[in-house]
DNA sequence: TATTTTTCTGGACATACGTTCAGTGGCAGT
DNA sequence: ACTGCCACTGAACGTATGTCCAGAAAAATA
């Protein structure tokens, strides 16, 4: 019995600790993240991230196992929070009319508050083309993606089966006008939403 | 007119040079895709690029300005030629219902022929989201990319004005089916005709 | 308070990078 | 034979890179 209780209380400290590492890995990620999403993949250095983070750069080698580990955690970590974020709207219980221009309306949002967060993830899915490395976390972010997609579709009495070529129109309009919007042009998001429900409509 | 002559003379020499120079220009950029295509952008470097091309580093800068300028000589001289070839495949006389299936089964048979070229591709493409040296090439090669869809529209005897949205889809399938492939998917490229055609069917 | 464990440091290492430039070889014109 | 131009070399420069590791600091445990 009093074994039992001390394994527990061992048990209890351990969990602790694995949340404060968690806690901090988290922190050093999203220092991480800002540095990324300003000097993106190629051009960003673990001496870069350290310097963000106010820590050296042997912190970040202590928290992950190298660069590529560093990295496949972040974008999984901001794209998580994302699809969450737009989970959220699906929740509202609008009619079924509104909830589509409402979701992409939160899609244009997006593009104009966290623009050069996005562009990291879109360097990073091109980056999975040439190193296994990035593959797994493209793949399963791209089906996280689908299953947001096909939460709107059911949220809208449509089959869900559509999801994959939906998610597809909606990932094509969002890169090109995010990257109309990065390089400078004003109505950008206005031209998504526009353009986007248009598509839309023609497809379900 | 002995001058005039001289001058004439003179000029084609000049013209003869430049025009070497070009052709060696292009040799250069061919090693250097082939390089690219395997490395990508990031892992990439001159010396990489002039060790495949037999040549010094230093003869690199004599031919272009800087790594970002050989890039996107590289990028554009691909991708240019991949237009004209699709572009060629709409100049076949066939009835409009077979162009379309034929220009999509162009696009299946690139994804299995050049899957490591085109790759290269949504590498600069993403890498122009946050360099700007890249910006400019981006944006002329989906211009022409546009115009490229614009033509098959015409073809078919439907509004041009659709190309941009037709551009879109195209491009979100080919590059989802890009990436299944070069991910070990055998069936990546047949899905994509599918797809794509299902795609088309509901748009125009 | 003493000891053990975890967290973090910052310098060392080997290698790699883009760019520059003095200099070499060859070829055309005179 | 001499000159001037062009194509090209490859060493050198300064800086940057990911990773490792002996040991310091801090925190938890006893």
């Amino acid at each position: 019995m009093i074994q039992l209780a001390k394994i527990s209380r061992l048990a209890e400290k351990a969990e602790a600790r694995s949340c404060r590492r968690a806690y901090k890995k988290d922190q050093l990620a999203d220092h991480a993240i800002e540095t990324l999403k300003t000097l993106g993949y190629a051009h960003t250095s673990l001496r870069d991230i350290a310097e963000a983070s106010n820590v050296a750069v042997g912190t970040l080698h202590y928290y992950f196992e190298d660069r590529a580990d560093l990295i496949s955690y972040c974008v999984r970590r901001y794209k998580i929070a994302f699809i969450a974020e737009m989970n959220s709207i699906l929740q509202t219980d609008l009619e079924p009319e509104r909830i589509v221009t409402h979701f992409v309306h939160g899609l244009s949002l997006s593009i104009r508050r966290e623009a050069e967060t996005h562009r990291l993830w879109y360097d990073i899915r091109a980056q999975g083309m040439f190193d296994p490395a990035f593959m797994g976390v493209v793949e399963s972010i791209e089906n996280d993606l689908t299953e947001l997609v096909a939460g709107l579709l059911s949220r809208l009495n449509l089959p869900v089966e559509q999801a994959g070529p939906v998610y597809l129109v909606l990932d094509a309009t969002f890169r090109y006008h995010l990257q109309k919007h990065l390089a400078g042009a004003p109505d950008a998001p206005e031209n998504f939403e526009r353009q986007t429900l248009a598509l839309l409509s023609k497809l379900i």
